[in-house]
DNA sequence: GGGGAAACTGAAAATCTTTCGCATCTTGCT
DNA sequence: AGCAAGATGCGAAAGATTTTCAGTTTCCCC
């Protein structure tokens, strides 16, 4: 369960951790802002403060547990590394996040580095549009 | 000159926006944060708020004369609207920029857009890594 | 099963970037 | 020149995230 990825991260197995990690797990939504799981352990009457989140958070990403992304507007968003990278699609109206991965695209991005002579350390594709669902609300 | 442009955007001329402008078009960099061309002004004394910095980008912003771009970390930075949308390839270690355009890419964001009924809006596309010259640096 | 050092936590304060409020100037037009 | 709309500069405010710090907890070792 959650202690053993806890452990294996190389932190201390604690309450705010589990519970962390176990919302970013059993939450519905797999794209959550700090405030997203802050507003959940207070739903769960769970004494964490929102820098322990954020600080928790901060920990399982650098621990390699969690994705951070910064969409624009606002809050950056976390979930949990799936261990394959993907791609989001993003609806600027009502929120709906599309994860894709496109063997193109990426094989594009190495060819361009290189032509740069740029070695990639990471990268970031966000397309932003309205939903089908969005499109059709007059 | 740069009073023309201001003009054609709809806002008065006034000396901020001309010095503002001016140095969008004519200080080496293309990609500058607020901060940076704040801190041009002051290096040439000119008497002019941060505040108003902000607040000119955003209105040259939605004018269409420059681009908002929000790589990680800090600061958003701006760039004059050349008119041809491209993407960005950024050194983690120099900052060193480098712009990109590729139609294979756009096409198949259009495709994948498609393929889940999106109608895009904007996309940003950021390739994070060591420029040639960072990767040699030991 | 304790003892204790190291790690962790909540709350408040601090940072950092960007935006607002507002009294005071400027610009563009007659 | 005279005026109304629009701009500016300043300081305060806002929103997101981080830091500080004193009290707590975990977990390794005997
Ligand atoms: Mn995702
Ligand atoms: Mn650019
Ligand atoms: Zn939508
Ligand atoms: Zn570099």
């Amino acid at each position: 369960m959650e202690n053993q990825q806890i452990k294996q991260a190389g932190l201390k197995v604690t309450a705010p951790r589990v519970k962390i990690l176990g919302i970013l797990e059993h939450s519905g939504k797999r794209h959550l802002s700090a405030e997203d799981v802050y507003k959940e352990l207070l739903s769960q009457d769970e004494e964490i403060g929102l820098a322990t989140v954020y600080r928790v958070l901060t920990q399982f990403e650098g621990a390699g547990l969690v994705c951070r992304r910064h969409f624009e507007g606002g809050q950056s968003v976390f979930e949990l590394n799936s261990g394959s990278h993907h791609d989001h699609l993003v609806c600027i109206k009502c929120g709906k996040i599309v994860e894709f991965v496109d063997s193109l695209i990426e094989d594009r991005q190495i060819a361009i580095a290189a032509e740069h002579g740029f070695r990639i350390e990471d990268h970031s594709l966000v397309v932003y549009g309205l939903c089908a669902g969005c499109q059709n609300a007059r």
